[in-house]
DNA sequence: GCCGTTTTCGGCCCGACTGTTTTCAGTCG
């Protein structure tokens, strides 16, 4: 069984959970979960950097002792710290972290007192009283266990970008018409615009606190207010999306904006700069001492530790800072960039709308060119066209590109990949197109190399041009393909 | 456990809210 650069990733995240019930220094802790998220996030694959001779240590926050064990895990498949961990603590404590309000030290009372270390456990011992019994914890604790066990089962973990957006949109429109309000943002992931997101994070600015934290606890979406202070109050929605507001003064609307945008990774990366200046950077704004130096915009937070602004997107400590130190940060792609869309189905097979009025959607969105790809025959639950309606839609857009100006309708097509890697269509046929989009819609379980050799086997076809959703996954739903 | 334009040793980001331990630890973001 290979190791893959997740599967070490998650060994130290284990690692640093149990080292973390067992009260280890922190720093030590924070070492194997800072090497855990570079190494989920590497590009290359561990095992190929170790066959060139890769030094791992070059790799940010692995040292001598990190490094070795990333080679003893992709030698040996464990670690050994790991297995003396488990003689310790029962593998499966870890799942008692995730319970909100459940930290380390009472996952460790929890396990010592009561012997307690998996969710059945958990919730029996909450159901029979005997958790208030423990000394720190009380009646309220003892419910509030009880209440996050019980809607940890049923809740997912993170939800579609699109799909919170939506929410986000409609409480912001609603935190606006708050007597009092004067800006309302999302920040979080929602902000860095990452593909799903674990909750909203909301920051307000207002003349008052209290009104402000009485009409969010009180929004008619609201089913659960979980905390609520003067600043800051955390809601759970209908949708079971969580939110986190923060009511902050105005003259600190930026350093606040930069600290609920996150990543955390990202701030503590920044706040470790400033310390170096002799500078304090919190959510009020950056500190000289007692004296307020930045704070207003988060392009004065940025200037203050002498950086140029960084877009949201990029905020993952995935190398942004050291790119803006140099002037070297990327041109982000905008919206406006779009000039053509090359994947777009019609009514023809499952989309909802004409080709005409594809047409007059694209010209609004200002596009110069689009492309009609609709699925081909294999796929005959969306109604896949088979040749001769293929055929017969190419006649079609040529009628209608007769009569455009400004722009021109491609033909296409996105042919199936079939399990042996050839096409859903002949290439007589295939030849006849400006463009033959292919893609994978059936057999997402084949092992790595035969999937591989069925994609390459595709697209050496004379006439494939693009290789559409190429890892098949489906967010929240569907693995990609490995 | 990592790291170094103050350091190869001594640091390591910062603050809010809750519940219970009557002054603060634990958890979270």
């Amino acid at each position: 069984m290979p190791v893959h650069n997740a599967d070490i990733s998650a060994i130290f995240e284990e690692i640093a959970d149990l080292l973390e019930i067992e009260a280890a220094n922190p720093f030590r802790i924070r070492a194997y979960r800072k090497a855990a998220r570079i190494l989920n996030e590497l590009p290359q694959d561990i095992r190929i950097l170790l066959k060139q001779n890769f030094s791992l240590t070059q790799l940010p926050g692995v040292g001598d002792d990190l490094a070795a064990k990333i080679v003893e895990i992709v030698e040996s498949g464990s670690c050994g710290l790991l297995r003396r961990l488990h003689k310790e603590l029962p593998p499966v404590i870890t799942e008692l972290l995730h319970i909100p309000g459940l930290g380390p030290k009472r996952v460790k009372a929890l396990y010592h007192h009561l012997d307690v270390h998996t969710l059945e456990q958990l919730h029996r011992a909450a159901q029979d009283g005997l958790i208030r019994k423990i000394p720190g914890f009380g009646e309220k604790t003892e419910l509030n266990i009880l209440k996050a066990v019980e809607s940890h089962a049923s809740q997912a973990r993170r939800f579609k970008l699109a799909t919170t957006t939506q929410y986000a949109n409609a409480l912001i429109a609603y935190l606006k018409e708050i007597p009092g309000v004067l800006q309302v943002t999302a920040a979080g992931s929602l902000r860095r615009m990452r593909e799903t997101v674990g909750d909203i994070d909301i920051l307000v600015t207002a003349t008052e606190h209290a009104p402000v934290m009485h009409g969010f606890t009180t929004y008619d979406e609201v089913t659960q207010v979980l905390s609520v202070g003067k600043t800051r109050a955390t809601v759970v929605l209908k949708c079971k999306i969580q939110v986190d507001l923060r009511v902050m003064p105005e003259t600190s609307y930026g350093a606040a904006l930069h600290y609920l945008t996150g990543s955390k990774a990202h701030n503590i990366a920044i706040r470790r700069i400033a310390q170096k200046l002799g500078l304090k950077v919190n959510e009020y704004g950056v500190f000289k001492a007692a004296t307020r130096i930045a704070g207003e915009t988060e392009d004065s937070v940025y200037g203050a530790v002498g950086l140029p602004y960084i877009p949201p997107e990029l905020r993952e400590d995935r190398g942004e800072i050291e790119a803006a130190m140099v002037g070297k940060l990327p041109n982000l792609v905008q919206i406006t960039d779009l000039r053509g869309d090359l994947h777009v189905h019609t009514k023809a097979s499952d989309g909802s709308d004409s080709i005409q009025d594809m047409v007059e959607a694209a010209k609004s969105l200002g596009l110069e060119y689009m492309a009609i790809t609709e699925h081909s025959r294999h796929l005959v639950m969306v109604h896949g066209l088979d040749a001769n309606g293929l055929l017969r839609q190419c006649d079609e857009i040529d009628q209608i590109n007769s009569t455009l100006s400004g722009m021109t309708l491609l033909k296409g097509i996105e042919v199936d990949i079939l399990e042996d890697g050839s096409l859903d269509l002949p290439d007589t046929i295939l030849k006849r197109l400006d463009l033959v989009v292919g893609a994978v819609h059936s057999k997402f379980n084949l092992s790595r190399a035969k999937q591989t050799e069925r994609i390459l086997r595709a697209m050496e076809r004379p006439h494939f041009t693009i290789l559409a959703h190429p890892t098949g996954r489906l967010l929240e739903n569907r693995p990609p393909m490995m």
